[in-house]
DNA sequence: AAGGTAAGTGTATTATTTACACATACAGAG
DNA sequence: CTCTGTATGTGTAAATAATACACTTACCTT
């Protein structure tokens, strides 16, 4: 108790999206303004340090409108990382120096994991021209700090929580086809599910309302509507 | 990016303990160190500011055996709470001023619960003179600063980890009857369970295996002991 | 009008969960 | 030694949930 422990605190957000044409995170680029040419840019999860006088969630908020103009997601707070050497490693030493008052001070994160429908990102934020990116899943590489890490566990807890908590509808068109949830969950539990008996359990969730309306400009059976009703209680 | 962004990170502990009384939570008494009579000493989880050089769970383990003397449970962190005002309640202010260097600085604490039996505890360590007690959950009164909510998140998360994670056995010697798990199982889920089907259940379990011993000295049918074996897999 | 495409629907089979009652082994009392 | 009290230990039938599986429908295109 006798020196100043005092350090940083940071939050990182894991966005997935979704259309269907996969599951994608949300990364942005780091600006490469180091001087020297060696380092190569590197791509991040969105996360910034909190201020002193917000909360996390909200800060985790924030943090992911500034880096890449998304509003108003749901945000949930999974884990937090405190590695002494997190943020330590040389490959990052030059975008912290670029960045930070005090680029060796330790950090700890609170990791945040979000969702968003891609199709209604029509059209995209412009400020995506800032270095925010959607990449697949699958494709991607090397990130700066322990951001593989968080992301791996941000989508084990994905996993996990996909069935309790009414997590889906956040990653679907605000309108869907029964076809769309299906294709999301398998892509998320990465296993194929039978159709029939999908859809019974779907007619087992009241937050789950066919709308009056139905699919068009489709070359097959146009597909009942359905949106997601949440009842508060 | 302008000013210093420094704050405090510490760790508060939600031990649970079971014997067959019940379900109990590890609580400390704050040293009534205030030169001033009007500020009653409150009881608080085990937590405490982490070391500049250590990691979460590691200082997890130090702050909780520091404080209790308890060493080596099964600690997990499940929570992070960030408020800014948790730490600024007036009936907490002389109390910090007492133990800390910048008792004004924001705080943020992770969480993590843990798990012992009470049974394996005999004696209990010397040093609860220090203040720490065993309290039935029923009766936790009001604690310091935010204590009460980071208990009843323990508490809920405990719940929902008991049949995923094999945390109830750290909750029973070493040594135990079936009778006695499913006693566990009832008051952390608070509901009756059937005892022929919790057996049927507990077979499956590989992991729980019958030892060549009974229970001795009861005045009825002697139990069968099981102990738990994790497999590494 | 015909062909291509995904939507939509029911039933039989199997696995899982639930409900339920009596014989057993020990300790203590008489 | 016998009797009584007490918690242990065990199986089966009924209900519910999970799985496997194939054909008709509605719209678009050519």
């Amino acid at each position: 108790m006798s020196q100043n422990q005092s350090l940083h605190l940071s939050v990182d957000c894991v966005v997935f999206g979704y259309d269907d044409d996969g599951l994608k995170v949300l990364l942005i680029n780091q600006k490469d303004s180091s001087p020297d040419q060696n380092s190569s840019p590197w791509s991040q999860l969105p996360g910034d340090l909190i201020l002193l006088d917000e909360g996390l969630d909200q800060a985790a908020q924030r943090v992911l409108f500034e880096l890449t103009q998304i509003n108003g997601v749901y945000l949930k707070q999974f884990m937090a990382f405190g590695d002494p050497n997190r943020v330590k490693d040389l490959k990052d030493r030059a975008w912290l120096q670029s960045v930070r008052n005090l680029p060796e001070q330790r950090v700890v994160t609170v990791g945040y994991y979000g969702l968003v429908s891609l199709q209604d990102f029509t059209p995209r934020p412009a400020s995506f021209a800032g270095g925010a990116q959607w990449v697949d899943l699958q494709e991607v590489g090397p990130l700066a700090f322990d951001h593989n890490i968080i992301l791996d566990q941000a989508f084990e807890t994905l996993k996990e929580q996909l069935e309790s908590q009414h997590i889906s509808f956040e990653l679907l068109p605000k309108k869907f086809t029964l076809t769309q949830l299906q294709a999301l969950y398998e892509v998320i539990l990465d296993k194929k599910l039978d159709k029939r008996n999908f859809r019974k359990n779907v007619k087992k969730m009241t937050h789950v309302v066919p709308l009056d309306e139905k699919q068009t400009g489709v070359m097959h059976k146009p597909a009942q509507l359905f949106s997601y009703e949440p009842r508060k209680n």
